[in-house]
RNA sequence: GGUCGCGUAGCUCAGCUGGAUAGAGCAUCUGCCUUCUAAGCAGACGGUCACAGGUUCGAAUCCUGUCGCGAUCACCA
């Protein structure tokens, strides 16, 4: 059962051998591996052999070789105190001692969990966000920073270096087409003269087009045109693709106008990323890298990557690997999608000499696109290439269905994070806990908790599983949430304040008798490191939200069975503040990967 | 139609590199604030793990097929 095998490391080693030993030495049988799980929780003991898998080496009864083995790790082993076997589970107990030890290690260790890069080893860079510049962001785009971030945290955590990234989609005729209704519709409009935020009204232009452009449509299907050639043929839209190959041959009233709106676009995602919390390292743009790649198009038909077909396209072939054929280059000789995003790659290498793989955080709508991406750049020799992922994450889509911004269904994630932090405001002030707090540390304090809700809301659900997101339903502060974990962070807190923990946190506990509680946090918390680097592996911060949660839960339990400042003696007193700082600082450490912050009070 | 992903309690999700009686939260119901923050704790209720086969000591987990949902299969990005 379980995700993690209880694995205390050195202690899993030792059993490991002991148990090999033991077989060998009563059985004559020499074993390969040792199977072990975390002991059920309705069973005694820490740690659990598997006996079955024995069975195929050893003839006999498993109940009988567990009680066989059991018995010689009891004499033979420091650290194991008792043992029980139920049916071919050989359940182990280990003793109080190896616990503390092994707390006492963990405690005093200040990066617990978190491992440091090695010099000279290769980084990763990380893709995410990377939006168009016609639109403001959406709740679309905020899964996909959180996940992006966070994958890059938990990279930077289990001991890569991280370069996070994003390719901004500054041009085509996206933008052309908030440019021209600007144009036709906007009398001069600027962020400065309505208030808004550049990226909406930006945004707003965008709709503005689509409007016009419908219209239009429906007067040329009344003239009794078909519907196919007037979505073709609507003078907006041919005037929007006039504005394109202006932008394209350099025109400078089109480039000039185009500079504006979007250093208008970028004031307001910058706005959006920075009340996110999410940051970058290097960007690139599109307007500067949709044309590299050509070069490798050219130098992939040399080497019989590509071919050329009559009218001149360039295709490469993968129907060996069970794909399609893909175009690489148009027939004019323009670039596509695909052309830029090699180039791309290239670029990001030939900048960066130190990475040796990348991350793309890109919806799973793409995952075709990537799996042929990958291929080709493999195909073109490159080395790295088989150390490219993509971090591909199901939609999040509407009750009402997918999200459209041109129909304004979006939920925007400016308006989401606000609200977010409305609703723990609202919350905060009804508990009234926060006396003696500014007005200033209170705003603050609401941002942390909506945007910690928010936060863990979407990532501790799977990547690859798609998001229904109904808005009537807002997003819980109690239970499995964000706000939950927080608030256990803060109880914590005030205990540490009271207990005055800063002159004797440094001291060593021993001689305790652990509570049952006790130990079950010890055994969670050491869990961390092996969490940290499954999560790395498997690019997925749900695995750290799930491990928070299940350490917070242990927690509630003990604080409210278990007396911590109350404690018979000093010592017990002593090792419950500390056990109790520990938590604190493992649940701050995750949450940090997470990218979300946690409150002194609540 | 081909390919890929998903399908677990009324709802939202864990568990999926095979192991014990499938776990949480929300919702519903019962208790617990004169004691460290009740955004909490203790408990009850709730399941043919989509369906059918197969692999084996053992399958929610692996394989095959069926059904349902989604995505994708552009000289769009």
């Amino acid at each position: 059962m379980g995700t993690y095998k209880l694995s205390i490391m050195s202690l899993q080693n030792i059993l490991s051998q002991q148990v090999k030993q033991a077989v060998l030495e009563v059985y004559k049988v020499t074993l390969e591996s040792v199977e072990f799980q975390a002991t059920r929780k309705e069973f005694a003991g820490d740690i659990t052999v598997v006996i079955f898998p024995m069975l195929r080496f050893i003839k006999g009864n498993p109940v009988q070789i567990g009680e066989t083995v059991g018995k010689y790790l009891v004499e033979n082993v420091n650290e194991v105190k008792n043992f029980n076997v139920v049916k071919g589970f050989l359940n182990i107990e280990i003793s109080d001692a190896y616990f503390l030890k092994l707390f006492n290690a963990i405690k005093s260790n200040k990066d617990y969990g978190f491992v440091k890069p090695n010099e000279g080893d290769k980084a990763i860079m990380v893709e995410y966000s990377s939006p168009n510049t016609n639109k403001p962001l959406h709740l679309g785009h905020i899964r996909n920073n959180l996940l992006g971030y966070s994958v890059a945290e938990i990279l930077k955590a289990s001991g890569k270096k991280v370069y996070k990234t994003q390719i901004i989609n500054d041009r085509g005729i996206h933008i052309c087409k908030s440019m021209l209704a600007w144009k036709k519709f906007g009398n001069g409009e600027t962020p400065e003269s309505t208030g808004l935020k550049g990226d909406k009204l930006v945004g707003n232009y965008y709709v503005k087009f689509d409007k016009a452009y419908k219209k239009e449509i429906q007067a040329l299907v009344a003239k009794g045109i078909k519907e196919e050639e007037a979505k073709q043929n609507a003078p907006i839209l041919l005037e929007a693709q006039n504005m394109l190959r202006k932008w394209e041959s350099g025109d400078e009233e089109v480039v000039s106008l185009w500079k504006t709106m979007n250093s208008w676009v970028y004031k307001g995602f910058n706005e959006t990323y920075k009340n996110l919390g999410v940051d970058f390292d290097v960007l690139y743009y599109e307007s500067n890298t949709y044309l590299l790649g050509k070069e490798f198009i050219t130098e992939g038909l040399k080497s019989g990557v590509f071919y050329k077909e009559e009218d001149g396209s360039v295709w490469c072939d993968l129907t060996e690997e069970g794909l399609d054929k893909k175009i690489v280059l148009r027939a004019d000789g323009t670039a596509v999608y695909m052309t830029q995003d090699i180039g791309t790659a290239i670029q990001r290498i030939k900048d960066h000499p130190d990475v040796g793989g990348m991350v793309y955080t890109v919806g799973n709508e793409q995952d075709y696109h990537f799996q042929v991406l990958f291929l080709i750049l493999k195909k073109l020799g490159f080395d790295w290439a088989k150390h490219l992922y993509h971090l591909s994450y199901g939609m999040v889509d509407l009750p009402s269905g997918k999200m459209k911004s041109r129909e304004g269904t979006v939920v925007d994630a400016d308006d989401l994070i606000n609200d977010m932090a409305n609703t723990a405001e609202e919350i905060s002030e009804e508990l009234g806990k926060l006396d003696g707090y500014s007005n200033e540390e209170k705003q603050q304090l609401y941002k942390t908790i909506g945007l910690g809700a928010l936060k863990y809301y979407i990532l501790k659900v799977d990547p690859k599983k798609r998001i229904l997101f109904n808005p009537k339903d807002s997003i819980d502060f109690q239970g499995n949430t964000g706000p939950f974990i927080q608030y256990t962070y803060a109880r914590i807190q005030s205990i540490l304040r009271k207990a005055n923990l800063a002159t004797n946190l440094a001291q060593t506990t021993i001689n305790v008798n652990l509570h049952d509680k006790e130990r079950e946090l010890i055994k969670q918390i050491q869990l961390f490191p092996e969490v940290i680097q499954n999560a790395a592996d498997n690019h997925s911060p749900a695995l750290i939200a799930n491990f928070t949660y299940d350490l917070v839960k242990e927690f509630n339990s003990f604080y409210q069975n278990v007396s911590i400042l109350g404690a018979d003696n000093e010592n017990e007193k002593l090792f419950r503040v500390q056990l109790s700082y520990t938590v604190a600082k493992t649940i701050k450490s995750a949450f940090k990967v997470l990218g979300i912050d946690v409150p002194e009070r609540m």
